[in-house]
This record gives structure tokens, C-alpha cells and sequence, in this order.
DNA sequence: TATTGTTATACTCTATAACTATA
DNA sequence: TATAGTTATAGAGTATAACAATA
């Protein structure tokens, strides 16, 4: 059996502190040099925009980003090992452990031993995963057509896209 | 006079650790569902992907991206005061404390005590700074357009635009 | 010998809160 | 009383390295 891990000595779900004032990314009277021509830094100040926004929309469901990411991943792909959803999600495996157990803390997911495998463990959604998921998926949906409602719907399709060939891979077919 | 920092005990320069592998940012045969649509969930890709090639290129000279971003800002904003660094960048102004700690250890900043403004200090380049500073935007920029070559001058323009219209403000003129 | 999940450790980064000096 | 910079502290996040169980 792999090493037990002990039981938690914290039950609460830590969430982000929401920050006092938003940040904005063009402070008027600054001069931001070459920074405003960089693809990089661009993508820097709409990422840190989105991330706050989710927080907050999500912050009921002491949901965040990289959560919502797992339970995304782990729901679509069924037994998923643990070193798999740590390398889909681009973290070391002992990320994925702290990631797993607040999931776990949450109650939305549990390990499985594997059948086939007695080192791994598959992960699933509970009962209550299955039934939360979908109004997490929704209210996350909403969040992101809220910030992303100044763009056409063409124009969204065109930077996903965009943004898709930067980070190297095709984009998806919508 | 401001509070004295004491003499600090460690004269190494952090510099992120280089991932083993890259971020991979769609793995084959994994289903992301929902995420491939998101705009939140692309620009985080993008901004991943982005992270580690600027680390990678610059880690010759000890620049991480707020770095960066900070000696630019100060470079075009003299006697820029701490407290506006840190709102520009988002960060607390005890997390400003730190980064001008690190690019002074690195010998390109200095905290130069405002004439109007006993309390305040002004934040200015080191001649080492300004000397040294040409040369790392221009590997910025090319590791920038590196990333960014898959894409047509024109598009890249497009991505900027996009972008700084979901982040929330007025595209820059180029 | 390699891999899986876990733990231990170390480090940055973030934030809040308290403190000193000055406004 | 408010602000500027600093420090202290605590939290999440990252990573590497080592470990036990299993392949």
C-alpha cells in the first residue's frame, strides 16, 4: 500500500484573500515602456484580470482556478492517476497531493485504488462532486462571458485561437 | 528616516528552478471539456508557456518576469515612489519591499531618499541598471517574438488588442 | 531498477498587521 | 490622523529529494 497520508490536522478550505482594490492594469500617468508591445506581458495583465474575477465569482464554492481545473480533468477522464492530473496540470506530484486533498476536503472527490495497479489510486467524483459540478461549471461559464463580453463572439473565437498557437498546440475546434 | 532593512544574510539571487520538462499545454489523449472553450483557461496556457520561456531565456541574467517589469517602470517613471511600483504591479507593498531588494542585490536599483518627502524614497536605476538594461530588453523582445512568431505581425497586433480589451483597458497605439 | 503516492524540506510569492518616521 | 517604508508572520504555491509499496 503507498505511505498513508495522516489525517488532517485542518479541516477549513483555504481560499485567496480577495485583495482590497482590484489591480489595474494601466495606472494612468505611468509609462509602461516596451511592456505594453509584449505579447508576455499582455497575456500577464489579462491572466491576473481573469484570475481575480474568478475568485470572486467563485469564491461561494471556495472554488479556485487550479480546483476547478482538476475537477474539470479528473471528471472528464475516469481513474485518472494522480501523476497524470499533475502533469495535465503542469505541477509536481506533490502539488497534485495538496491539490487532491483539499478536493478531498471538499468532499467533490475520492480515491480509488486502482485495480490493475496496487501502487495507484484512479480519482473520481462523489455523489456530491457529480451533482455540484454542473452549477460549478456554470457559474465559471458565466464568469468568463462576463469578462469576456466586450468581445464579439468572433472575436472571442479568434483569440482563443490565437492564444492556442502561442502556447503551441491547435486550437480546438469549436 | 524610514525604517532601516538590516544587512542582509543572503547575497544569492533567486532565480525560479528550470521544470525538468516543459508544460505541456494539451496532452494527448486527455479531454479538457469545458476548459478548451475557456478564455480564462487559454490565457492561463498561454501565460504558463510564456512564464517558462521568458525564465528560461533571461535566467543568464537573473531576470524573472516582475523584475522586468519593475526595472521598466522605473526606468520610465524616475523617482518613482515604492508604493506606486507596487500598485502598478499589483503586488503589497511589502512584496515591492522584496523585489527592489532583489534588483538591488543586483545591483540595478537604488532607493534614493525624496527631497520633498522625508518618508518617501525615489527608486532609480544604477548606472550598471542603465548600462545593462538595453541589452535585457532586447533579449526580452526576442525571446517575446520568439514565442510569438507563429503569428503573423498583424495578428500579434490582434492578440494585443484582444487582450488588453478583456483586461479591461484601452488597447495601446502602435 | 523504475514508478506511484506520500512526506519532508526549502524557497518564493502573496497577504495582513504592526511598527517607525514623517506628513 | 494619515501615509511611506519596513518587518514579522502566516498562508499557498512551487520545487526537489527521499521514502515505502509495488511493478
Amino acid at each position: 500500500m503507498p505511505a498513508q497520508r495522516p489525517s488532517k490536522a485542518k479541516p477549513e478550505i483555504y481560499l485567496p484573500p480577495a485583495p482590497e482594490g482590484h489591480f489595474n492594469p494601466k495606472v494612468p500617468g505611468i509609462d509602461y515602456g516596451v511592456l505594453d508591445g509584449l505579447i508576455g506581458y499582455t497575456v500577464r495583465r489579462a491572466q491576473i484580470v481573469q484570475y481575480e474575477h474568478f475568485v470572486e465569482s467563485l469564491a461561494s464554492w471556495n472554488i479556485t482556478p487550479p480546483r476547478f481545473s482538476a475537477l474539470v480533468i479528473i471528471s472528464r477522464n475516469p481513474s485518472l492517476k494522480l501523476t497524470e492530473l499533475a502533469n495535465v496540470l503542469g505541477i509536481a506530484r506533490s502539488g497534485a497531493v495538496a491539490l487532491i486533498n483539499s478536493l478531498e476536503d471538499l468532499g467533490y472527490v475520492v480515491r480509488v485504488p486502482s485495480p490493475t495497479d496496487r501502487r495507484a489510486l484512479g480519482l473520481e467524483l462523489t455523489p456530491k462532486g457529480e451533482q455540484d459540478l454542473p452549477a460549478i461549471i456554470q457559474a465559471v461559464v458565466a464568469q468568463d462571458q462576463r469578462v469576456a463580453q466586450c468581445l464579439s463572439p468572433q472575436e472571442q473565437q479568434q483569440l482563443v485561437s490565437l492564444l492556442a498557437r502561442v502556447a503551441g498546440f491547435q486550437p480546438p475546434q469549436l
